[in-house]
Order: C-alpha cells, then structure tokens, then sequence
DNA sequence: TTAAGAGCCTTTTTT
DNA sequence: AGGCTCTTAA
C-alpha cells in the first residue's frame, strides 16, 4: 500500500471512466451532475482522497460539507478507512451548520460573539417566535413569520441585493417579529440554525485569514444548497477557488428549506472554467425501477435533462397495489414482506426492507401492522429521540445550567416536577424581568436570596419549593459544570446523575406517566448513555478543533457541556451506531427526506395518493414529484407502491397520486410478483448476492404459506367478484388456526371488510411468527452461524487484498459484497424431509415461468444475468416512446457507447478500500444474533438505538396482546393521587 | 385568580 | 402523542 501507484490503482479501479475523470479533473471548479445510484458519493469520497493522496493536500486544509449528519458520517467512515483515522481526523467534514459551528466557536469572539453562545433549535424558535406575535399583537401566524424569517437568512445576501419579488410587500408586523426576534435571541445568547451560517459568512467575509489555509472545498447533495450556503461555499474557498460539487437536479428535495436548485447555474456562471462531469450508469436498480421512475420525472418538463443508464437487466416489474383501508395497506406490507423473504430463501433480510413515506404520521398503521406481526423495526426520521418529553427535561436542565439567560429553558422546566407555577405565574416573572433587564434567572435567584424582591406574587410554600428544588440544583449543577474543564473526575454522565437525582425525575415520571415511565425512564437512561459516549469518543476532541492558522488565535472549545449540547442540537438523530442490537432482523421505516441517497434491495412506498403526495399542504407540485422520484429510485430490485382506497383519517375516498395515474396500469403490476426463478436470480444479480437454491428455499416454507401475494383483493372495489378467483380459498383454513381468545376485544369500530383482512393476517402471523423466532429461514441461520464462527472474516488488510478484479463500483456494491465476501457462503446441509404441501405449491410456480418479466428477457434471462446487457440494449427507453438520449452539449455524451464495460464481465468481486462501508453507513457486524428478541421496538417512534423495550422476553402472551391501538380508551380512572 | 384535568384536534419534509 | 381549549377544583 505504500507505492503511490498501487495506490493509484486501487482508488482508480473502483471507479468507471466518467467518475474517473471526474476524480482526477485539474479543473479547480468540477461539478458532478448524475442521477440516483451512479455513485456519485463515491466519486466525491474518493476525490477527497485523490486529492490528499496524490496532489499532496493537507488533510486539514479540505473542507467537505453535507447536508445530513448521516452523509457525514458515513463520508467520514469511508474516508477512514482508506486514509486512516489520524487523517480522517484532521478533514474538516461535517454538515454545513456543525462546520460553521465550529469556525464561530473558534473565530466568533471577532465577530462579537460571546464564545459560549447556544443554539436555538426549531422548537425554541417557534415558541420564542409565538411569544413575541401575541405580545405585539401582530396579526400574523407564527408558523408564517416563522418560515419568513427563516428564508429571509437562508436566501443570503444575493437576494437582499436584487428585490426580485420585492413586488409584494411584506407584511410590516413580519419585520417586527424578525427584529424582536434577534433581540430576544442575542440577548439569550443564542443563535438559531439559520444564524449559524449567517454569522459564519460574516466571520468569513470580514475575516478571510480564518480559512487562507483551506486547499479544497467539496460539497456533497449540492442540489440542496440554499443561498446562503452557496455563499459560504464561496467563502470557505475564496482562497484557492478549489470547489467540487456533486448532485442531482432531479433529486432537490428542500426546496421549503430555501435550496435553489439555480445555485447549480449560479456556480456554472460565476467559475466559468467549471469542469462538468456527468456519471450516467446507474448500478444500483433494475431497469424496470428505473423505468417507471424516469416515467415519473420526466414528467417536469422543465427539469435539467439527464442521461441515466439502467446497467442491470429488467427485473420484476414494479408493483402498484390498491388496497381497502390503510390499516389494509399496513396488513399487505407486512405479508408481502413475510413472502418476499420467504421466498427468497435467506437470501433476504428484514434489513433489506425498506418503507418510506412521505410523512412520519403516516407510519401508524404500518407500525401496528408491524407490531401485530412482530416484526421490528426502527424509524429514521420523524419524531426524535430528543424530541421526547423526559428527555426535553433533562436538556433544557442542563441549558439553564450552562446559559444562566435562557429564559426559555427555564420557563419550560420551571414548572417540571410540578412546583405549583402555572402560565400566568411564569409570563409574570418574564415580564417582570424584561422591564428590569435581566434574565428570569436572575430575577429568581436575588429575590430567593433577598437581594431584590420580585413584584410577582410568590406564595410561601412556591418560594420555598424554588428555592431548594429549582435554585440549589442548578447552582451545584453549575459549579459541578465548572469542575468539567479541568479534568478532574468529573464528567457530563455524573452531571446528569446528579441532575436526575436531585430532581427525582424518575418518581416524577412515575407519576406524570403512570402508563409508561418505565420507558421514558430508559429514554433518560439512554441518554446518559449518549452523553458518555459522547465523553468517550476520541472523536470530540480532534474533530472540532480547527487547523491552527498562522497567527491567527483560537478560542479554545473546551466546554464539554457546551459541546454536548450543540452536539445535541444538530444531530438531527441520536447516533444509530449501536453495537448490541442485531439490526438484520430489522426492517427500516423511514421518511422519504430523510432515506435520501440510501437504497435497499426492496422499497416499499405506501399512501401514493394526492393528499400524501403531493402533500396537501405543499408548494412546489415539481418538488412533490421528486420526492416520489427519489423514493422510487431507493430500490434495489424489488419496488412496490400502494395506495388505500380511504385516508387514514377516515372516510374521505381518496385518489391515486397524478404522478403516477397517467400510465399505472401499463407500468405496473397490480399485485406482488411471483418468485419464481428469474425473478429470484436477476435480483441475486442485481444485489451480487449468490441466488438460493430451490431447496433452500421450499424446504422453510411453513406448511400453509401461500407463494403468491394473493391474500388481498386485487380491486378492493369489488371484493365480493373475487371470491371466484382463489383469493380467499384458503382463508377458512387459516382461521382455524387463529388463537381463539381475543375475539372479545376486537376493536368494535372496525369496518366489516377490515376484519377479514386483519383476522387473515393475524392468523398467517401466528403461525409464521411463532414457529420461526426472528422470522429468519432456518437455512439462513445455519449460513450466518457458520459464517460466526469462521474468524476473522473482517481482518484490516482486506482491502489491499481484494484488488483482485479491480474493474468495479466497490462502493455500490460493497454493500452486499459484505455478505458474500470470502467465497460463497456455506450451504447448509440439505435435510430430506417428507414434500410438504408447500414445496408442492412450490414446484408449481417454477414451472410457471416468467409472469413478471418483461419479454425481452423471458427469452434469456440467465444469459442476460450472466453477461450484462448489450451496451446497446441498454440505452434508456422509456415507455413514453420517446428515445433518451445524452445531451450532446455534454462531452460524455460519448460514453454512453461503452459505459460499463468493466462491470460486464465480473460476477462477483471483492469489494475494496471504501467500498467495504455499506451505503447506510450500518457498520458490518457478524450476524450472530438471530434469535434475540425480534420486537425490540413494537411502538417506539423517533430513531431508535438500543431499543429500550427492556421488558419481559418475547413471548405469545405479548404477541396476542393487541398492539397498543392508536387512540385506546385509557384503562379507567387513573388513581392521581397528590 | 390560578392550577390542574379532560377532551378535542391535527399532524410535511430537517439542520 | 402533543398542543390546544374548556371545565372543574382549590
């Protein structure tokens, strides 16, 4: 690894020829423009490298920013692993408001920044925000001031400069609201996301020294940029102009966060010698997925055209299911999953589901479907760990332990455990301390010590429970904080012991929540868990400190809690590295925005109607349409819409989204495909997984599985005219098998049509899920136990090693090579058991070839597999008619004759330096743990880690009970006692 | 007058 | 599940 040639070699050979030159580019301003899955992440990671490798850059003089603190961390890992932890160190890499956090906490003092300044997140602005339109009068909505005032910063100074839409004029009380505003908050010392970057390009702008060292900017998801980011881009560059971007026009998904997409021609024009690469060979999904996806944004006439070529073969048809209800529609994913990695015998796990929705709300019903079923799950985006009540307590304790003025964080905790001070109370005491000028705490602390007595009425009995309770524990809180510099022993988890502590949260919890403390009492658990981790990682230290200047002074950023804190506040998720869960057995729900620049061999995107998407409350149709776009693109090989005939709310009918009801019935399958043998082995291809062997897969089936995905009406219209074709044939069979008790507590309400589907599934859940813990073929078990036991699977040196059939896209791929690296996995034994119904079933649908492919490849799917498709063939067509083609301004319009020549002729390679992270930036872990509990998290919401069920085992008992139903009567009178 | 409890409504997307 | 308003209790 020490010859710069092979190094040379071993970056290059994982890249294709457009994403080579795109590395390589002299160019001082490069754009990468591609499509979803062309490995545009890779070519961006893998130029930080070239870069620092062979042009010689300082690590510490590259700056490369994200927009997701997941993108962060998952370019961080990758650039780790090739160029080592003490270089990955010494990056600058982060998402733009963690960077322009850490140059204010270094340089801000230049700008008048008090050093300790905190960070408002969005619930802070909102309530600051609320506050100030209803003491002012001003006759507007806080949501809408909120969202002006937010766009004001974010659209940075080239707006302000040209008053395009200074047509309409702003609502006066909006200016108001802005500048109290900004009082309020630099008189609390804090500063809000936007300001974050605001103040940074300030600081740049009058004090260009701080960044004359940087060599390199790289920005990653530059869709996403939003004025005043592009305006920081330039600054963090204003010394060399080294710039590389990447992104996607089609996939620009915030734009209601003020991302322009025009910032792509903003750059084109401003850098003129721009050095513009396309990457056009999608690796990640078959061509049928890309197909219908093209169909769907080509659409925008108006879009940034683009060449994206499908380099794997056709695939299953995507699916577009209609089903009755949404609970329906909850029902169907959860037995289409059970199929799906049935019958894909072991080759498919719960991890390679994914669910993406276009609002977190809408995952209730698919998590009750889930939890019936007890699959496990975890949840990205949506609601949040931070987000949480107990744990808003907790932090807002330790804000008002390290910022004394923040009003705020002590009005929301002033009454928490109950005190006895109610609204008017508190809006007294903020008052009061407006007019004296100082903050509530303050106010508090000198009228508690006698020093200036408060005009608010404080009964006795309230005084006394401040003075012991609120006062004594943040004062020895604070004094403890203090002792935190020094290195002494005291660290952030013993400030939030004693915190808890002193407060007796965990009886306050018991007695706030009599239903669930013992949950949120493990929330406040996991989160000094978090913050000893945090403690821990070497990380803190090295990665927010700044490169020294020459000359220049820094403030030293020492202050754990501090730290902590606005570590807390811009990770939008608890960190998901999680070393003891088992997430293989997990599925993923996630948000659309926040699954962005991910994909999983199968997706399922739910509520695909005009409501949920477009939203009804959005703006921009074109951006709705992407965000379907970008969701569709996420799948691998298996992709499957539905959409319900009723909202989830209720009766409301509802209809299908415009997006897709143009050609739905041409493009898509009505119903889930049928597994048979090519379905199975293009996505084996696909994937680069080894595709299983019959055996393996009927011998697993349990005795009344059913392969087709037939237990839900095709038209949920007409139920009654499908009672001909099979659909329900084996439905009275299964109900004999349900578990007979509960029958009594079914919930009264639901519709008639809804209880046969549900009793169905409950049933084929029964007997699916109770047999097979962890819901994991047999075989696939054997195969990861066997793989545990072969050691050392994962040595450091693989990399070098693996450069065996160097010609691949290591990082798409890398994903699955995982799985397979080292040879193929080992065959489990094949047991000779009695033919089961099932295998008969079985066979019955090998030998009904090919329903789902399309007919070119019926002829030849295995050739077609093993050889990749004709370069020829492979140029997109889509169902349009109209022929795609590269635009030939675009100098690689050329490449597309012979684009992936290199992937055409290896099956199956090991994967290579940073192609060994998997694209979600899950860290490989032996799969040893099958059996553990396989409904961690039946009803947690917000990103989970460490799912803190706790709790007995899983057992029968906690699969009958009904999952918690989404708007239950509570058990009757709660004892409150006082 | 103030605080606590009960019921109703409404949920976009994220740093 | 949380925020809001209305009602009830002190």
């Amino acid at each position: 690894m020490s010859a710069p040639n092979a190094l040379e070699n071993t970056l290059l050979a994982s890249l294709n020829e457009a994403q080579r030159r795109a590395v390589t580019s002299n160019a001082s301003t490069v754009a990468i423009l591609a499509g979803p899955g062309s490995g545009k992440t890779h070519t961006l990671t893998s130029r930080v490298v070239w870069l620092i490798q062979q042009m010689g850059y300082e690590p510490s003089n590259v700056v490369v920013a994200t927009f997701t603190v997941k993108a962060a961390r998952e370019m961080k890992q990758r650039i780790g692993k090739t160029l080592g932890p003490e270089c990955e160190k010494k990056i600058v890499l982060g998402t733009f408001h963690s960077i322009a956090r850490r140059y204010l906490s270094a340089y801000g003092k230049r700008i008048g920044l008090d050093s300790k300044f905190g960070i408002a997140d969005d619930a802070d602005s909102r309530a600051i925000i609320q506050r100030i339109c209803k003491r002012h009068d001003l006759n507007i909505e806080p949501s809408v001031a909120k969202a002006w005032i937010s766009k004001t910063k974010a659209r940075g100074p080239a707006a302000s400069a040209n008053p395009t839409n200074k047509k309409q004029q702003d609502h006066p009380s909006l200016k108001i609201c802005y500048k109290e505003y900004q009082e309020h908050l630099a008189r609390s010392n804090q500063l809000d996301y936007d300001d974050l970057l605001v103040r940074c390009v300030e600081l740049l702008q009058k004090h260009p020294s701080c960044v004359s060292n940087v060599e390199a900017v790289l920005i990653d998801e530059y869709q996403d940029t939003n004025g005043i980011q592009y305006e920081l881009m330039k600054l963090f560059a204003q010394a060399r102009q080294r710039i590389t971007i990447v992104g996607d026009p089609d996939q620009s998904i915030y734009g209601w966060r003020s991302a322009e997409i025009r910032n792509l021609y903003r750059l084109l024009r401003e850098y003129k010698n721009t050095h513009e690469v396309s990457l056009q060979e999608n690796y990640r999904s078959s061509q049928s997925i890309l197909d219908v996806s093209l169909n769907v944004i080509q659409q925008d006439k108006k879009r940034y055209q683009k060449v994206l070529l499908p380099v794997h073969s056709k695939g299953a048809r995507p699916v577009l299911r209609k089903l009755k209800s949404s609970a329906a529609e909850g029902e169907w994913i959860v037995s289409e999953v059970k199929r799906a990695i049935m019958m894909f015998g072991g080759m498919l796990k719960y991890e390679d589901v994914a669910i993406l929705l276009r609002s977190a709300a809408l995952s209730r019903q698919i998590e009750s479907a889930l939890g019936k079923a007890g699959m496990s799950y975890r949840m990205i985006g949506g609601h949040k760990f931070y987000d949480r009540k107990e744990i808003k307590v907790v932090l807002d304790y330790l804000r008002l332990v390290h910022q004394p003025d923040n009003n705020d964080a002590l009005a929301r905790i002033i009454n928490v455990p109950r005190r006895g001070i109610g609204e008017a109370t508190i809006k007294s005491f903020v008052e009061e301390a407006e007019k004296a000028k100082m903050s509530v705490w303050d106010l508090l602390w000198k009228h508690c010590r006698g020093i200036r007595k408060s005009s608010t009425n404080i009964r006795i009995k309230v005084e006394q429970k401040l003075n012991t309770e609120l006062i004594r524990t943040i004062v020895n809180l604070r004094q403890k904080a203090d002792k935190l510099k020094d290195g002494t022993a005291v660290t952030l988890v013993d400030l939030v012991d004693q915190l808890t502590k002193d407060l007796n949260l965990k009886k306050y919890l018991e007695e706030e929540y009599p239903e669930d403390h013992e949950q949120r009492w493990a929330n406040v658990q996991e989160l000094v868990n978090l913050a000893r981790d945090f403690e821990l990682s070497t990380a803190r230290l090295d990665e927010d400190t700044l490169p020294e200047v020459d000359g220049l002074e820094q403030t030293k950023d020492d202050d754990a809690l501090g730290q902590f804190l606005a570590n807390v506040a811009l990770a939008s998720d608890a960190q998901i590295d999680d070393a003891e869960k088992d997430k293989s057995s997990m599925l993923t729900i996630s948000t659309i925005h926040a699954a962005k620049g991910l994909e999983w061999p199968i997706v399922f995107v739910p509520a695909v109607y005009t409501g949920s998407i477009p939203h009804s409350r959005a703006e921009d149709e074109d951006e709705e349409r992407r965000l379907l776009y970008v969701a569709m693109t996420r799948a691998q090989a298996l992709l499957y819409l539905s959409c319900p005939l009723y909202s989830s709310q209720g009766q409301s009918k509802v209809e299908l989204s415009p997006f897709i009801s143009s050609f739905a019935s041409k493009a898509f399958e009505p119903k889930g495909p049928s597994f048979n043998r090519s379905v199975v082995e293009s996505a084996a291809t696909i994937l680069r997984r080894d595709a299983p062997k019959d055996e393996d897969v009927f011998k697993n089936l349990p005795p009344m599985f059913s392969p087709e995905d037939d237990l839900f009406p095709v038209d949920p219209n007409n139920v009654d005219a499908t009672e001909g074709s099979g659909q329900y044939s084996r439905a009275p069979k299964r109900q004999r098998m349900s578990s007979g008790g509960d029958d009594g507590q079914e919930t009264a309400e639901e519709k008639p049509w809804q209880r046969e589907y549900s009793t169905t599934m409950e049933t084929a859940s029964a007997f699916t899920m109770s047999s097979l813990p962890g819901f994991v073929t047999a075989g696939a078990h054997r195969e990861a136990l066997a793989r545990a036991e072969k050691p050392l699977q994962k040595q450091p040196a693989s990399r070098i090693a693996s450069t065996r059939r160097p010609a691949d896209q290591a990082s798409l791929f890398g994903f699955f090579n995982k799985e397979t690296k080292g040879g193929d996995p080992p065959k489990p034994p094949q047991p000779k058991g009695p033919i089961s119904m099932s295998e008969a079933r079985y066979h019955r649908l090998l030998s009904n070839p090919g329903r789902n492919l399309r007919p070119e490849t019926e002829a030849e799917p295995l050739a077609e597999h093993k050889t990749g498709i004709d370069p020829v063939l492979a140029k997109h067509k889509p169902s349009t008619g109209q022929v795609f083609r590269p635009n030939p301004a675009k100098p690689e319009a050329t490449d597309s004759k012979r684009p992936y020549a290199c992937f055409s002729s290896s099956p199956t390679r090991p994967s290579s330096a940073d192609g060994a992270s998997r694209p979600s930036g899950i860290p490989d872990k032996p799969i040893a743990s099958f059996h553990e509990t396989t409904f961690t998290t039946m009803r947690t919401t917000g990103s989970i880690r460490r799912p803190v069920g706790l709790g007995p085992p899983p057992s029968m008992d906690r699969l009958r009970k009904p999952f918690k139903p989404l708007t239950i009567n509570r058990p009757s009178g709660p004892p409150s006692k006082k």
